[in-house]
DNA sequence: TCGTTAATTGAGATTGAGTATCAATATTAC
DNA sequence: GTAATATTGATACTCAATCTCAATTAACGA
């Protein structure tokens, strides 16, 4: 499904609206590569010539993020990062806190184990993270 | 080993100085318990009538994680947790996005995979963190 | 298509966590 | 004790993020 399909399923089930001001930040989500926080897309917002207040687009992001469009992806310095779901396949992340390089890695094991903890809490995972931080090969 | 001389060990090491005002914020990084961020840390030290600058606080923070005195645990609204480290033995976090409830959790399966990744891709982990977001059962 | 209703927008003010400045002070090593 | 230097604190500042509120616009029923 297209984002701006999804994202306009999601509106109509929550009784918002679909504005042309949310249907270019999606294009401006559309046009970045790999992780980006909000700042960031405002700036691709503005380089697209979209002409979205950054208010707006700050209200924006939490909507694409419940409606799937985007996926949070971890925290860095403080910040939440973004990934634009069609890039998605699930993942997690190591970072260097010397160069700040994001490495991104699978390991289905860790996700079973994780769906086994939240069966014995009665949890009900909406999303998760994991960030590993050390050094990475480059910087040793 | 006690936290003050913890801290002791890594000032001396550094060629830092071990100042009456880091001793104090260490005081009341012992009065607290749980999860706290700097803010309700420098809280802490108005509580006690320790007298520490906002600004001193926030400086002696970071020496407090990377002498070990705290540990930097999990990012909550954006803002980074810690836990005083005698408290600590390692675990995880979920966090319900209905209440903000903190649910640790342990999996000693989880740890090992993630040592696995780390030797794959030559990365020199030197900390983690998994949270894992949703609902609890208090919630549902 | 028109009109009503309520959500949304945008510009700028505001908040608030965290950082920088810098003169005064305290700690450490000798 | 003295010199060298790290640290402190009051306050100014930064900057991401939010709030305000009048003007606008989408959604929907008639």
């Amino acid at each position: 499904m297209d984002a701006q399909e999804k994202f306009e399923n999601f509106i109509r089930k929550k009784g918002l609206k679909n504005t042309s001001e949310r249907k270019r930040v999606i294009e401006a989500v559309k046009s970045l590569k790999g992780h980006f926080d909000t700042e960031k897309l405002y700036s691709a917002v503005k380089r697209l010539n979209k002409n979205v207040s950054r208010a707006s687009v700050y209200r924006t992001v939490p909507l694409l993020a419940a409606a799937g469009v985007v996926h949070e992806s971890m925290h860095k310095d403080g910040r939440t990062m973004y990934e634009y779901s069609s890039d998605y396949h699930h993942h997690d992340h190591m970072l260097c806190i010397k160069c700040g390089r994001i490495i991104e890695f699978e390991e289905s094991g860790i996700e079973g184990l994780q769906e086994k903890v939240c069966r014995k809490h009665r949890f009900k995972m909406t999303g998760h993270g994991l960030v590993i931080k050390g050094i990475c090969d480059k910087c040793v």
